[in-house]
DNA sequence: AATGAATGAGGCTTCATTCAT
DNA sequence: TATGAATGAAGCCTCATTCAT
């Protein structure tokens, strides 16, 4: 599904993207100014790419490509793996600063169906890990049951989505760590049971 | 500041304006797509507006219109004050659902400072209305006091935000003033001393 | 032939349209700018001109308003109607500064035959009035046998044409009377038999 | 300074910008206009120049190619030097005729300060080619020494000028050299000591 | 693996002009 | 005598993409 297998090229090439889309969204992300980045020219893009849409699809799918793992190791261990996943989101943009600009940015690529239908389905993937995550803390009495799954994802991910935004819009202006953790702490404090 | 005096003509600009970039993204935001949607010529677009920039900007403007009033009314009644700005943003959005996709979408705009500093002093505005009626419901009792309100302010609105975004990516497939309502009597549990 | 009669908004038009042109080249000349600068609308110019090209028409025939009694009136005096003539042509756009912009400046013309004929027909006149004039200045003895006409024009009038360009191209920097003045004399020197 | 390293494109380009200039003005100078009479699409220009701005001063830069070296190489030779600077203005434009109506028409440029500079300039040089030899043939005795500089200059440029114009006007209706020598022998006969 | 040259479609905008009021 | 609203044509320019080399 995910395609992991990029040539030197085709990396550099998805960063690039990656960083011009972050820069001034996806108006900025042409040919022109991959290759100009690149320091190649235009045509040359299409010998590692078909076109521009696979370019942009394989852009999206390596926003997830880092967190994956992550999700999937820790999907049975109740509130620690809460943690780890939200605290996983911190990391994985704060080692990658351009994603806080597109990862939670579904509205970036509502002009293609299929680029949106990406991101929406990486949404529904972290939500049924989450979800599972979740059911057991509440099992565990880790976090309070007078919620319901649902509302506790948007109690839970929306600030973290939120701390993410604000870190990009003020182009990384504060240690995205440190307040990582402390909206942590303040989620605990007012979901534990 | 905000640009209230629109004649019938640029209401109904700014109005498809925004319903195609709910649609399609700013790209979809073009004028010839204005005027197709108008049933006028692209010229003709030229008698009511200067250029694009001041038809995007009236538009991401004109966002306010609605909330404005509210907030202003409501900025030194503590809890309720929240609560009411909160559901106000709900009702905003329910009233226009391509607001949905685009009152929260800093991203859409970053191709243009202009347009993104706009949106983001928007967000400030916000933000320092509702820290003073936060500090009210600290100081009443009615809301918790081991949170700092930069926390707070997330804690609230990111599943505000997370929850409008998730009804716009739905095409509107619940309904948001009940769900709203719901988010609130949640954050209302979390956040109460 | 040149239309005298015109209205007083006519007036207006054509003073505007030569300030238009002498500004910015016939590219500034557009209905818009014309209107703008009157304090009208567009569609109003249309009840004083029936098109574009009558303005510059008109325009061009009211170079010579001025200058043609002067012509007319010294044909037959010799040396002394030569110099009159050309300190004429000194006065009229020391008078009018925009003209110095626009009288000699066939080129400007170009893209409408009709406007550059106009031009050519002002030129060959004014070369006509001068012939006699000169040929009795020869004759009287006051200017040299050994030069044909036609190069006794250029010889004359290619330092006057240039003269005024410089001061145009200058801004006006210099007394353009006085340098006039200077010119005559040097002309006067070379071409006295 | 002027460029001169031009592909055989962008030679085309330059070519035909200045003919369409010559035809009808810089109105007549469309990327348009160029496209269609290089039997190639618009877009097409744009692989060899930046913009149109580029394709209008290269086009100014290169009226003097032909001229410049003629000026250094006679800047110190007194009449003679004055003798080959006019007859290279003729024989520059005899044999790129497009140039009579555009190498010495400033107006036709007013409508952007960068171009109408850089034509400025070019007279500029010319003029201070002109003064050093100007000032040996008065000093040698070949030129009169009645009359100053910038005088002198206006009463030789000026005739050349208006030669090279009515050239043009006349489309190349009679022998520009045959004539330009004529003018030369009068402008000797009528500048000698 | 890369380039130079080109293209059709489309971007925003201004032009002169018209028409109903 | 003027205006508001509109239009077809054209202006310059960028887009993703292709093709021959």
């Amino acid at each position: 599904m995910v395609k992991v297998n990029l040539t030197k090229r085709q990396k550099e090439i998805i960063d690039t993207a990656l960083n011009l889309t972050a820069k001034g969204g996806i108006q900025n992300l042409t040919i022109r100014n991959l290759a100009e980045n690149l320091g190649i020219t235009e045509p040359a893009i299409y010998r590692h790419f078909k076109n521009k849409s696979e370019i942009v699809k394989t852009m999206i799918k390596n926003f997830e490509v880092a967190g994956n793992q992550k999700i999937a190791s820790v999907s049975n261990e109740g509130i620690t793996g809460v943690e780890k996943f939200v605290k996983s989101r911190f990391s994985l943009v704060a080692a990658n600063p351009p994603l806080a600009k597109v990862l939670f940015s579904e509205e970036l690529f509502m002009d293609e169906p299929e680029y949106s239908e990406l991101l929406i389905s990486m949404m529904h993937k972290h939500k049924n890990s989450l979800k599972v995550m979740l059911l057991k803390a509440q099992e565990d009495g880790d976090i309070r049951n007078d919620i319901e799954f649902d509302m506790l994802f948007r109690l839970i991910m929306g600030p973290v989505r939120l701390l993410i935004k604000q870190w990009g819009l003020s182009n990384a202006a504060f240690n995205l760590i440190e307040k990582g953790d402390l909206l942590w702490e303040s989620l605990k404090k007012t979901l534990k049971s």
